[in-house]
DNA sequence: TAATCCATGTAATAGGTTACATGATTCC
DNA sequence: GGAATCATGTAACCTATTACATGGATTA
């Protein structure tokens, strides 16, 4: 499952051109899967290749020519085919883990930037996606939107539940260092 | 933040060989960032060059030499520098919700299979998880595990919730699609 | 005796990111 | 007047995945 696959994805809900694909990765998919014109021009082209997809040329007035592109039939059972054979897989890459795993190497202040910056981020995040509820749209993409919902907010509530043990925690650790060691801690 | 800087950090906390690292990407770092040997060992080259880490090679009797890396100082300073530039991201990548985004497009029963496997999956990671929280570790440490079980437990919850619902609504549009077609409905 | 653990690595490829390049139009 | 929207693309680079290759020791 890749770019390729989620442009595909993409066409069979309707037509659109490259532009309007990346609106949807841009919305609809931004909680599961990113993408960037760098790589969704690219795609088009190789499943134009393919035989999956096709274009037609449109030409605009005040505009450059669009290239709207629709899926094909056989484009259309390849995806259905990788759908049926995608193993369910979910992976998280959070640089914010891999700062809270390492937070006894930071300075305090850092610690509380960074919470409050993906709290922030967050909460941003969970008003989007309240956004999408009200939209209509079928049973399946009504639930990654309550899924990401949901997963958002319990990171929320996780996050403000720590703030004040772990910065207090920090204070502690810093106080420790800056005092003066005893003879015999070195080895501590 | 890339697995050059995840090496970094595991050998902040201590001297390991690769084959440590990556039993540290599989315990401890694994609800947040992922890698192979085949990253890891030529991560590890690199870093030599660079100078932000070295090792000692330990000979063993019945066993292959072991390369025991160390963190120099030069790459502490690197390490704690990339933490206090790092902004705190964070990334899911989930073929999961990409089949529940096309759900209209799947089988009945292999909707009812992806929703099993991926509650399966969950209550594995929980249960990882929850024996993580048993362990003795710095609070930053200990963090990550409280957000990736709050985040999983969500994630639980809501398939559970939502299960029942969409398989329902799967065998609704199934049986509309099955049943013939009345003049004037093929362009609805 | 089969699987898992320990232990290291390479090579080919796939895959994606970033920055660059262009330019009119419309909204604030 | 400046920012955002519409619209397309390329090229260099970086990063990571996958499969391959080896092999003894221990555990079930």
């Amino acid at each position: 499952m890749d770019i390729k696959m989620l442009c595909l994805g993409a066409l069979s809900l309707g037509d659109a051109t490259g532009y309007d694909i990346k609106k949807l990765f841009d919305e609809a998919f931004s909680h599961f899967f990113a993408a960037g014109y760098g790589s969704i021009y690219p795609a088009l082209e190789k499943l134009t290749e393919e035989g999956k997809v096709a274009y037609d040329r449109h030409q605009q007035e005040k505009r450059p020519d669009k290239k709207v592109f629709s899926i094909t039939a056989a484009g259309r059972e390849v995806f259905i085919a990788e759908l049926t054979q995608t193993p369910p897989r979910e992976k998280l890459r959070s640089e914010f883990l891999v700062l809270m795993f390492f937070a006894h190497l930071l300075s305090p202040p850092r610690l509380a930037e960074i919470l409050q910056e993906r709290l922030d981020e967050s909460q941003r995040e969970l008003a989007m996606l309240e956004d999408l509820t009200k939209r209509e749209m079928p049973a399946g993409m009504k639930f990654t939107v309550h899924y990401a919902l949901a997963a958002t907010h319990a990171a929320i509530v996780c996050i403000k539940e720590h703030q004040q043990d772990l910065l207090r925690d920090a204070r502690v650790i810093v106080n420790q260092c800056a005092r003066p060691k005893s003879p015999g801690e070195q080895h501590a």
